[in-house]
DNA sequence: CTAATAGTGTCTATTAGACAGTATGTT
DNA sequence: AACATACTGTCTAATAGACACTATTAG
């Protein structure tokens, strides 16, 4: 590692001072189809990586890093993600920075927190082998938010204290109450990701960034529905997304069924 | 000042590395009526402060300082609010972090900025002498944002210019094209700060942190006006708000016109 | 009376929700 | 034919925009 350049290593008399980006990865997974018939399921999920050495070796975390010298937080953010994805020129936002003192056992280490969104299919490369998709479930019911992060061999499950913090807005403080797989605060920082992206997708076009060039309606209502965790009526979803997307004169045959057109995003 | 506290202080032979919290201290302020019939008009308003060192000596700035080392992010927010201001529990919510390598001269600072709102009407310690309250106005067109600062004695103006970074949502990147009077990023942060505001009032009761127990429905309207920047009709304002707010049995007599009911935020 | 703001009634246009129906492919 | 998804038509309910109107005070 450049450790020259990475002003982590900032020590005085007085203190030690960290800054690290850290990055949650949102993508579209899918599931396998019951039937030949059946449309596969999909699923919101994301980049997790094991982390190989203390503290919290062994524990799932977001891929993260210090930021360097030279480099602004934005800049850091995406050298990690190249680093992750090898993909370039991706939609990211800062989501929130985290810096309370103890967050980090080995010294003060602030925190700013990117969410990016990829379209998976577009990855030209195998993730290194510490790294894996986890499709993602929340249950929320009054104080508590309950999220299950599931890849193929493991299904891991954390539980936060939410709080609300004023009447006027819908702030919360997230506490961790039951989380043994999770590293540092990110199980947190992934809650915060996951609340921010069920905002955003109802008042933007952010959806898009996770979609590939080609689509049916069908798809994208699947994944709108995954990621709001609530069912859509069609003829309401259609008229809504109407403007947004163009019509192509491609069709995809899937299983026994009419076939779908395919739709591009109207930029 | 508690240099033995300030995690600023952190040097090494690598780097050297500090973090603030900077506060967008909201409110609203009143301006004069034309005649006695008139009502005041209202200023969505800032709280600035003369720089009194360099960099950026004289230069109106942002309240903020540096995180302690036992701080988190929100106490540090809070501290330096209440350093302002004297008041304590106040609405605030962490608006952005900005982290480029060269916003101070002196070295590295990364700032963690947060929006707070206060009734200036419940202030109950004069301002320190360096501090003023701004009022706001911002016209935006294209990819420029001007935005002008006015209190009693000067009137500053600043301009940006709007790079939208992506089509499916609307981030912009700003940079200053003409700024005399506001140091560091400041007037980015500002923006920024601004721009969070109109969203917000539109999709939470947020507003009701700057407004005193008792209002009427005018006022609160001008307030919705003057941060939209623009009018709205009354039987539509009030049907939005209706059940936001609750009739109390107060009135009050201004000028020469029919009195108003004044109202209380329901919870 | 006039000026100025407070507050309401109502018509219309637009948008959202619900449900039933038609369309078209594979098995 | 049966199934599964694709897609549309239409009725209704709720919401938003527009405008005209009435109400109440000080001077």
């Amino acid at each position: 590692m450049d450790k020259e350049n990475d002003i982590s290593l900032g020590k005085s008399q007085y203190a030690n001072l960290a800054l690290t980006a850290d990055i949650l990865i949102f993508s579209i997974s899918e599931g396998n189809a019951k039937t030949c018939r059946n449309l596969s399921e999909k699923y919101f999920s994301i980049l997790l990586i094991k982390r190989d050495k203390e503290p919290f070796k062994d524990k799932w975390c977001l891929p993260g890093g210090f930021v360097k010298k030279d480099e602004t937080l934005d800049m850091a953010a995406d050298r990690i993600l190249a680093k992750e994805t090898n993909l370039h020129n991706i939609y990211k936002e800062q989501l929130y920075t985290f810096g309370n003192p103890n967050r980090d056992p080995r010294m003060r280490v602030i925190s700013t927190s990117y969410m990016a969104l990829i379209d998976k299919e577009q990855l030209n490369q195998n993730l290194s082998d510490i790294a894996s998709w986890f499709n993602i479930h929340v249950h929320e019911e009054e104080n508590i938010m309950e999220v299950v992060l599931e890849n193929e061999e493991e299904k891991i499950k954390y539980i936060l204290k939410k709080e609300l913090l004023n009447k006027t807005t819908n702030q919360y403080k997230y506490e961790i109450i039951e989380n043994e797989n999770v590293g540092f605060d990110h199980s947190i920082i992934i809650a915060t990701g996951i609340s921010r992206m069920k905002n955003k997708i109802q008042d933007t076009d952010i959806i898009f960034n996770m979609m590939p060039e080609y689509f049916t309606l069908g798809e994208l209502q699947q994944i709108y529905e995954v990621i709001l965790d609530k069912k859509l009526l069609d003829p309401a979803f259609r008229r809504i997304i109407a403007d947004k997307v163009e019509k192509t004169d491609k069709l995809v045959k899937t299983g026994g069924h009419r076939p779908s057109v395919l739709y591009k995003y109207k930029k």
